[in-house]
DNA sequence: AATGAATGAGTGTTCATTCAT
DNA sequence: AATGAATGAACACTCATTCAT
């Protein structure tokens, strides 16, 4: 019984960290627990990192980079929100990201409401989002020869609390949500994105639509 | 010696337990550091409460008593959210409840994302206020002989994910939201009402409008 | 089973504490061991002390100052250290200090060896040992009309080799001594008090004498 | 890959070994940080030696040796002490051999405090000087023709507490002892050697002497 | 000869909780 | 109603040592 994958063990480590956070939070995390989960001994922990800390910034960081990738994937891929095709081809690539960080955003969305937090993050990752999403308005009111009529905050507002946030939400609860309401994957799935198409996307349409 | 406010020394515990819970999350949080800040001795918590988790509680019971009384407020009172000053009567009574109950719903939110947890009662909270909206728009659309074509799912995903959760957030990012953005309270919550039409009360008059 | 005598627990401490520092030293010390010898919940310790270093400062304060109380006295009791019940009563009065502190001064000793070490008080406290010897012995130049032929620093090094040192290494090594030359206690010191006039007080003589 | 000095390992290990040792006593000292210092991977360590009990061991050994030289070289070198030239070049010797084993010398006089002690061979040491002093003084009083009227406890008492402990702390202290008087190695020296004749050599003078 | 990875047994410290008064 | 003292069970982190290569 040893290290035949002893290439894996930090990998091993991370994966049950992100697990455990998602579970019961950083605070009410265990370093033992972590270890066990991850089937090794605890002190291989702080071989590798640091400090339980350290286990967390590590996570953030991939989570923050695979959140830039998402980004800059999605801008230039779909050039046209308003064709159909594209729109839910957007909310797939977003809502399966979402999904398959759901653990890490779990904790980014609880670190993030702490007052001290060390890992606030959360909004600067979404301004870049924000600013993302500015950029690619602005060009198309620029392509038609318009001014654009609104505010840096007003579109803040707008997306950090009725886009970006129920995605985040839409990670953080579907589990729970699915259980209460006895719906399927799939259904809540496809029940967010109309409504998300009513809401958000409705008002995209309005504020800088046709 | 030193009680003359001896009165308040259960109040003061409460409050002092939900300003650490909300800054530092409730397992962050230290019972020495609620003691200190409620100025009573620690032992004094174990006289007025079983456990640091009975604290808790009864905090959200009061949250959840508040959440009620909120509710059959505004159910009644505003019969016409059509009209635009029941609308932001109704925005005003709910931000400024959000608002004042932030520290709470911050713990809420936080708790509810636990997989294992004892306060996951936040959905059946948001489902009380869901079956709520539901009776409010079944009646409307009785009242002009029209069966009502929408699930209860689909008003679930709605009203919880565009809904109630946006006004959470608000609840519990407005504070980072306005350091990040320099905007002032009232900047932020005025512009916050018109996105908020703009979405979840627009789709509303889409499903069940008119 | 509980704390008839809690007013002594932190006194309990510090003594368990001394004790078992003196014999593996700072480092080698297990607070479970003092808590143990103190016959306290290990917790208890860290009620009254902020961590174990905080017991050994603890500890060097009680001992900077009884040696201050120490010199203080001696000072002015002895005036003539050449009449030998002067001299005699000097030298007990020393020796009686070393072995009631052979702890603490083996502590020190160690611990004011380590190059970086945070209690490295032992030379300043030696010094003002000095500052006191120098100001006694020139005033017995004055009240003669001499000049000290002598600089500080030849003195300096005279009394801490030769006289300071000698006295703390009694303290430390007079129970090793003891037994591997099985000697009595009494033999020892009396045979330390001869080989001490006939050395550090020979040499006194010579260089402040008559 | 690296191994140009692979030689040196061992000795690069006993070298830094022997500083850490020095600067923060056997228990104080990491053998992570030994490695470091020694430029070696860890567990090289154990490769050359079978614990951190070892190190010390080893070096212990080294000591003792030296030790036993230097004495064997003096006892021979310098049959008149009390020829200028032979005390110069015998404290010469002496203190030249402290200073080049200062660190170890730390060491010793740490070790050889702890109750406990496996390394408690400083007295026996001591025991092999005087013995050899004994011998020494013994055959000057037969060449003369008289009997040595002193105990070898007597004898013991003094060479040890005002002859080797002297010479021991100047090597443990003389560091510390010239920042805080600031006084230059040279400047300490000579003054330590002039009161060094003015205690101890005056003393065997007075004892054994003309 | 040398190393990166791994581990068991600690090690100082913390914390919710209890007790005696 | 209130408190200072006390405690058991963890807790994050450490460290000497070993293993596989």
């Amino acid at each position: 019984m040893a290290n035949k994958d002893s290439i894996n063990s930090k990998q091993r480590i991370l994966g049950a960290a992100e697990q455990i956070f998602a579970e019961v939070g950083f605070d009410g995390a265990r370093v033992d627990d972590i270890a066990s989960k991850a089937g090794v001994n605890k002190a291989l922990i702080y071989y590798y990192f640091e400090s339980k800390d350290a286990i967390l910034d590590e996570l953030f960081e991939k989570l923050m980079a695979d959140g830039k990738s998402l980004q800059s994937q999605t801008l230039s891929d779909y050039p046209d929100m308003n064709r159909e095709d594209m729109f839910m081809a957007f909310m797939e690539k977003n809502l399966e990201f979402a999904l398959s960080h759901k653990n890490l955003i779990k904790i980014a969305l609880t670190e993030s409401m702490k007052s001290n937090s060390k890992h606030s993050g959360l909004l600067k990752r979404c301004d870049m989002v924000i600013e993302g999403e500015l950029e690619y308005i602005k060009k198309i009111y620029d392509s038609k020869g318009l001014a654009f009529p609104y505010s840096k905050k007003e579109l803040a507002v707008m997306e950090f609390f009725t886009g970006i946030m129920p995605i985040f939400n839409y990670a953080a609860y579907s589990d729970a949500f699915e259980d209460y309401y006895e719906m399927s994957e799939t259904e809540l799935k496809e029940t967010f994105i109309r409504v998300f198409r009513l809401t958000h996307m409705s008002a995209h349409q309005k504020l800088y639509g046709k």
